[in-house]
DNA sequence: ATTATCTATAGATCTATAGATAATGC
DNA sequence: ATTATCTATAGATCTATAGATAATGC
């Protein structure tokens, strides 16, 4: 029974690291508060000393995979490695991150989901749509309609994901990151 | 009670149909049996008369919904008003398409969940996804990476509305759709 | 006689709560 | 004394099945 309030603070980070990685992985609906705890090594009773209801954890849990996957954008922009529109497209589209959506782009995990659930939770993607739209444009650069260009490559990344997962033929699913990738570095 | 055969494979033609309408607008674990059953008219208990389990059901129920939309496409394709490349990207990225995800493109809707589904369901997307490709390249016509541009047409058209239908902000949701309408259509 | 649907219910699972236990922190 | 977590459980819901009812179809 692990006890002050900065392992408190502790156990509720952890919850909802696990949980943010286990949504995008499994589905909003695809686990449980009662297996969601377990894996995090705790019972299911403790749940709700750290939220409300189960509502209120997704948003929070959906926040933080965001969070993190801003952070992870934010960090190698200002790392040193230099972060170019055609590097960040080739990443978004490489088969690594098809294969891990635990880890990757929240969006592209759970768009489908999100639209249906409560405004707290879509006013967090809003967000995110919007900050990584201005990093495109900013990435493209010059060209008068930059943004444009930027909300197509947006949405094209998400889609591409999206679908390269949802195929059951590798070839097929290869093709779409390639051709994806290919048409919009040109 | 009813009671025909004839009738009996009418009332599986309605809960499937009920079915793939009602999973693109709340999930796929978004509404049960006995809730879809007692849409339909119809009690609980006989829902295992028409299908052999959830998942199955679930499978039929996408099935019937990539059938019909792609039935829909075919019929405008072939019905007077003739289809473009143009036509098609417009008439998907309407806000009529956005707001009504129920008879909308269901991979637009349920490629998230599909690709946490079972082979079965996720090789019907595979079939509609290569027609739709095809169908794509044909209206774009000569240019030499024409299924490369068609590839990237329907990966954009199905991530746009997808985050049209997540972002709570209309503004930036009906720019979405207008921003990718128009690079796509060059 | 067969069968399509209905009634009733078993058993599993899920969210949420109440009260017990064992630490922390005044 | 307070509180973070655990044990136990209530109540709702969900999938699935068994048996009853009321039609069809030989």
């Amino acid at each position: 029974m692990g006890h002050s309030r900065a392992e408190k603070a502790k156990t509720h980070e952890k919850i909802v690291a696990l949980a943010s990685r286990r949504f995008r992985e499994k589905g909003l609906a695809g686990i449980g508060i009662a297996e969601l705890m377990k894996e995090a090594g705790l019972t299911a009773g403790g749940f709700y000393k750290h939220f409300s209801s189960r509502d209120e954890f997704v948003a929070e849990a959906v926040g933080s995979a965001l969070g993190g996957w801003k952070r992870k954008l934010d960090a190698a922009a200002a790392g040193g490695s230099r972060v170019t529109y055609q590097s960040l497209v080739d990443d978004y589209l490489s088969e690594a991150h098809r294969d891990r959506p635990g880890t990757g782009c929240p969006v592209s995990a759970l768009a489908g989901e999100i639209a249906r659930t409560e405004k707290q939770t879509r006013a967090l993607v809003t967000q995110e749509a919007k900050d990584n739209i201005e990093l495109l444009t900013r990435l493209i650069g010059e060209e008068k309609d930059a943004r444009s260009w930027a909300i197509l490559t947006y949405c094209a990344l998400v889609g591409a994901i999206g679908m390269a997962r949802a195929v059951s033929d590798g070839k097929l699913s290869r093709e779409m990151l390639k051709a994806v990738a290919s048409q919009l570095n040109g």
